[in-house]
RNA sequence: GGCCCCAUCGUCCAGAGGCCUAGGACGCCAGGUUCUCAUCCUGGUAACUCCGGUUCGAAUCCGGAUGGGGUCACCA
């Protein structure tokens, strides 16, 4: 063991250039002015390129929590590894935080900016910082550099494999360097050996507990293995980074992944080591996907729906997604949303004691049937937005048509929508294209309607009468009511039950009934065989084009009459 | 394998010892409403992993087993 005055030689001998210490930084980084209930969060990915949807579900947790209490959500780049690291990896992260409108107020609001008292938020920019604390460490013998290569440690690996060690690590008489002499240290630095730093860590083991907001009351064993805590290209590893920038940051809760909890023992120690408190810990279980009889984390590989590129590609509507997500974490949301159906999702009151413990399996038709909802919802001038949005990117021949005929479009997409119970027929925006494509002329025009003409229950001969007369009572002045009379009224004369009821209570003394009339309307103007209500629809294709269309379906069915 | 976390309908959650012959939502099935469809309405389907213990009483507390997940890196 090292006497006090050759650690404080050693601390001057691996950290030459750092004069400040850590008291200085607690100056620098004072507590925040905020209300003593405030709850300051943060998300700290790593830009890999790619961001998970449980990276979405975290930063809204975080973001609500954080604005609930008027604290502070940030956003903190995990730039450590240098091999993951990917170009324009940051730029993706703020870009899906932003379209899922859980953008942070602090730290990497832009790819460019970086806003905020307590920065810098990219890690690679805070070495210097790191390294304070590690010359602190050092001379307090609370940390020691090894220049264990490589192959020393695979050995380390191997032997105590061999040994049948149960506990396998660098620890004990497996840590070679642990007690390395001043001399000893001098001789590796003189070779130019590089080295990392190790957290000395308490031999003797102990029973530590503590209280996680989302699973309760924890026990461990404390941590034993002198791990990494700055690597040999100086870089912090995420444990040392971890503890020391949510503490200079600030933040009060830590919101990450059930696969930290193994290594909480070790983060907890190196709060006791730096003498600075320990903020409150939630730890989220994954979301996970069913494959046979296990359960496996949603994997950016196998799952497209693990990544949020896939949600923008499809075009769901971000705040279904959010409610979905909001669903899972559950907490009262979908009793909440039942009850308060028309206030946004950010009025929820989230309890964090609240969110399960388990791993929920991700439920496509769950989203689908949230996302209907929400979209429903939504004014028709906000859908045309989204939608020529999505289009832009995704179907940019079908973006044309929505920015030829902006009225015309906002216009079918308010069809059904301001009503008590509002149309549900769109789950994302890639299903406008095939739901409403035959509104826009060359559209239908291109489009095939022979299946659908070949399915009509009516004679040619009627459908023709039926057209005519209703080209001929065309006023666009009348109700839905008064429109549709008409064409009960023509369809009884051609002998065609006016409603369903009376159809089925004597069906062989009618042709068909008046559904069976109405479909070949339906066709004539769209080409399908399912639609949204067809007065309206008419309504907002206006007489030129109705008339058009129906003269069109009248040509057919006089070709398919003779 | 060691350590840790978890365990209620197919899925997501309610349930913090008697209110539970276990409740809701999604799904699924049946019926109904509507000119079609998406909806909407009504009904139905279906679960406390197992074994011990504590207790007058357990889905709820304790122990064990089993199962699932995580973690054992100079990755986060």
């Amino acid at each position: 063991m090292l006497t006090q005055s050759e650690l404080r030689d050693l601390a001057e001998l691996l950290y030459p250039d750092t004069t400040e210490t850590p008291a200085d930084l607690e100056a620098k980084y004072p507590p925040r002015d905020l209300p003593e209930s405030a709850i300051v969060t943060r998300f700290a990915p790593s830009p890999t390129g790619y961001v998970h949807i449980g990276g979405i579900y975290a930063s809204l947790i975080s973001k609500l929590l954080a604005e609930q209490s008027d604290g502070v959500f940030f956003l903190r780049i995990e730039d450590t590894d240098q091999a993951r690291k990917v170009a324009g990896g940051t730029e993706a992260i703020i870009a899906a935080l932003q379209n899922f409108q859980v953008a942070p107020t602090e730290g990497f609001v832009s790819a460019e900016k970086q806003q905020g008292d307590y920065g810098p938020y990219l890690q690679s920019e805070r070495i210097k910082i790191y390294a304070v604390f590690a010359k602190w460490m050092v001379a307090h013998g609370l940390a020691y550099p090894c220049f264990c290569s490589r192959e020393e440690l695979e050995q380390n690996v191997q032997e105590q494999e061999a040994a049948g060690l149960l506990k396998k690590g660098y620890y004990g008489k497996w840590a070679k360097h642990r007690d390395l002499s001043l001399d000893e240290i001098k001789q590796q630095l003189a070779q130019g050996n590089e080295f990392v730093l190790r957290i000395r860590a308490p031999q003797e083991s102990r029973k530590i507990r503590i209280k996680d907001l989302v699973r309760g009351k924890l026990e461990f064993e404390n941590n034993v293995f002198d791990m990494v805590l700055i690597k040999s290209n100086g870089l912090p590893t995420y444990h040392f980074a971890h503890v020391i920038d949510d503490h200079l940051m600030r933040t009060t809760h830590i919101s990450r992944g059930e696969e930290w909890l193994s290594s909480l023992p070790l983060h907890l120690q190196l709060f006791e080591m730096l003498e600075i408190p320990q903020p409150t810990y939630m730890h989220f279980s994954h979301i996970g996907k069913k494959e046979g009889d296990s359960v496996r984390k949603l994997s950016k590989r196998q799952d497209p729906e693990a990544t949020v590129g896939s949600y923008v590609e499809q075009g769901y509507y971000p705040v279904a997604v959010l409610e979905y997500l909001l669903n899972l974490a559950n907490s009262n949301f979908s009793d909440w949303r039942r009850n308060n159906p028309d206030k946004p999702y950010t009025e929820f009151l989230f309890d964090p004691r609240k969110i399960g413990k388990t791993i929920a399996l991700f439920d496509l038709k769950k989203l689908e049937h949230i996302s209907r909802d929400v979209v429903s919802k939504l004014k028709a001038e906000d859908v045309y937005q989204a939608v020529l949005a999505w289009a832009r990117q995704f179907s940019p021949a079908f973006a044309t048509y929505l920015e030829t005929y902006p009225e015309y479009s906002v216009g079918i997409f308010n069809i059904e929508r301001n009503q008590p119970q509002p149309r549900k027929d769109i789950v994302t925006w890639s299903d406008v294209p095939e739901l409403f494509g035959y509104f826009y002329d060359e559209l239908f025009a291109k489009s095939d309607g022979t299946a659908a003409y070949e399915k009509l229950i009516v004679s040619p001969e009627d459908a023709i009468v039926a057209l005519r007369k209703s080209i001929d009572t065309y006023d666009p002045a009348d109700s839905q009511e008064a429109w549709f009379e008409k064409h009960q009224l023509v369809a009884e004369q051609l002998g065609y039950a006016r409603d369903l009821k009376s159809f089925k209570a004597e069906p062989d003394s009618f042709k068909g009934h008046i559904g069976h009339v109405m479909a070949a309307f339906r066709v004539a103007l769209t080409h399908q065989l399912n639609t949204p209500d067809l007065h309206q629809l008419m309504q907002v294709m206006g007489r030129e084009r109705v008339v058009e269309r129906l003269w069109g379906a009248i040509g057919y069915f006089e070709a398919k009459a003779e």
